[in-house]
DNA sequence: ACTCAATAATGAATCGTTTCATTACAGGCT
DNA sequence: AGCCTGTAATGAAACGATTCATTATTGAGT
């Protein structure tokens, strides 16, 4: 026998099944005696409950799923970690899926949760997913999403507003009297890049002296940055920006080892650069670099007690959106 | 009704339970009529499985769980994506539990996985769980250790031969005429860093004109590093060390910065550094990084493989230490 | 026509836990 | 003594998929 059930134990302590499940979720219910008597019982026998069976009975697990772009991201480390730590407070877990910005992944572990009937779906969205999510509200599984906004109002949201941070970085860029800006950042198909993207032309268009131009990339990694940061350096002085807004941190940091290969090009002297998430690196770059700053941690415990909030509720239930404000945090790489 | 079962999808398409299941796991079994039949019955009614059933009568699950130190460092990160590839061949799924260097979690994971009849579990371990992972196995559930070697021979392990990879960054830096060696690193009661150390002592014993240098740090993450390397920098001249053998990655890459502040100390020329591990971001650091080459995806796949085997075995299967080599990879910050 | 074999489909039993209506019992009160 | 109340303990039913021994059906072979 691989291991001992409730009637194992039942039999052991010389009581029923009921009492021994009593024992576990309702001690209050039962006599002292008997208390000890089953504790030894499940102690001689090292009974472990049967998670599959709880779970059958119950209809429902007692765990979250969550559903990342990429795992090697520390903004996305941050947000698990934040989910995780909320739902550990509610006696929840949670499990952690990596679409790896692919959409057959991101549909294989929806299908997964769903078998699982976990009780509810953290989602970072890549596909069009929304009529599957419809599908799976309907069968008794919320969602919420997380790391973006405003788009299709009928599930729940935690984000920070793209387009006031986008705007933020490139007002702050304008501020420093920097007027050839770079955006650089992609792919654009990515929602988040085209509305800091977004963001940031607002921002231009206050002031007409100021030219933005966009480069494109294909990735948000930091081996993309440097092939960004690099091309501009081979430039002509007078052909450079003097100010570049990258649409994460990961590309902010390549930029700027690329920028900065052979001593060539000075951060901030020559160029400014300010990125965006504000990931513990970004303060440990060599310049130390500014970033619009995502409340990590906060978004994903936030998700998380809204789902749970909504997991809880009938349906028609109101869903909510809410949405961070996005904060500068000015250091050496847009100093002076 | 909040989902439909294999009964309600009998009833829709008039055959018995039996059958149904039959589609779902021996379509050979059964006649194209009736499968056409029970397939729109499936659709219709959106049926899917339930995976806490299944699991209850299979008596196992079909996960596998993974717990790692740290789910920030890419080694890790890495390391996971390897087991899930392989896991996700054999039509299995991980579960993946952050322990943070805690031993509290760490147990947390191992009763959470045990309650799940987990099929088998990997573990980087942090305390001393000898006596659980013997408990587990006797009671059905595999473990195979990763990133850890030699020590506790009754369980399989995958892992690099720490000793190997200290030995060899530290006579990488002698060959270079490097004579005052340092090692970064800590806390040394991480096996890991203990093992590193031990292996660039043994390095040093063959070169007498040499001397190593022991700087202990608090962890192992990056800002540690930048506080060495800046205690380093503020030494005169000619009490700096002229090599640093950082005993991670993470690590190295703050005592680069930490050095390099204001162009103070030239890296390799005054200071050969190398890091251990080579993340990804080693090469793309500043001065790129010379390090100690894991092959972490392979880590994470062959200990999957390893545990599948185990799991699907007689007990008393003999285990097995898999020990790839570690191997140097020479970078700017170690020319010349 | 009849037997036999092969193929399809059946449905009751099973996994381990929780729930809840029911029973058992002790002690207090008249 | 008889009745009532409240507390403890009971054990059968239920959750949903799978399995497997059994039954039904078909068709080939004589």
């Amino acid at each position: 026998m691989v291991s001992a059930s409730v009637k194992d134990v039942a039999a052991l302590a010389g009581v029923s099944v009921g009492t021994v499940s009593n024992v576990l979720n309702r001690p209050e219910k039962v006599s002292p005696a008997v208390m000890t008597r089953v504790q030894a019982a499940i102690e001689k026998l090292g009974f472990v409950r049967n998670d599959a069976a709880r779970q059958l009975r119950a209809g429902m697990s007692h765990s979250i799923g969550l559903v990342v772009l990429d795992a090697a991201n520390p903004f996305f480390t941050d947000l698990a970690r934040g989910a995780e730590d909320s739902a550990a407070a509610e006696n929840f877990s949670v499990l952690v899926g990596n679409s790896s910005d692919d959409e057959g992944r991101e549909a294989a572990y929806l299908d997964l949760f769903e078998q699982q009937r976990v009780r509810g779906i953290l989602l970072s969205p890549v596909g069009e997913v929304i009529p599957r999510l419809v599908q799976l509200r309907r069968r008794g599984i919320p969602t919420v999403l997380v790391d973006r906004v405003s788009d299709n109002l009928s599930f729940s949201s935690v984000g920070v507003d793209n387009l006031a941070g986008g705007e933020m970085a490139v007002r702050h860029l304008l501020s420093l009297g920097r007027r050839r800006i770079a955006f650089v950042g992609g792919p654009t198909t990515i929602r988040q890049v085209a509305e800091r993207l977004t963001g940031a032309r607002r921002a231009m268009g206050q002031d007409s002296g100021a030219t933005l131009e966009v480069l494109e990339t294909e990735s948000l990694t930091v081996f993309s940055g440097r092939a960004a940061g690099e091309a501009i350096r081979m430039r002509a002085a007078d052909e450079r920006p003097d100010a570049i807004f990258a649409a994460n941190d990961l590309l902010a940091v390549g930029i700027l080892q690329g920028l900065m290969l052979m001593g060539d090009v000075q951060v901030p002297q020559e160029i400014a650069l300010i990125g965006y998430d504000d990931i513990e690196f970004a303060a440990a770059a060599v310049v130390p670099l500014s970033s619009i700053r995502q409340p990590s941690v906060l978004i994903g415990s936030t998700a998380l007690e809204l789902l749970l909030r909504e997991a809880g509720s009938e349906p028609g239930f109101e869903v909510s959106h809410v949405v961070f404000p996005p904060e500068l945090v000015v250091r050496a790489s847009t100093l002076g």
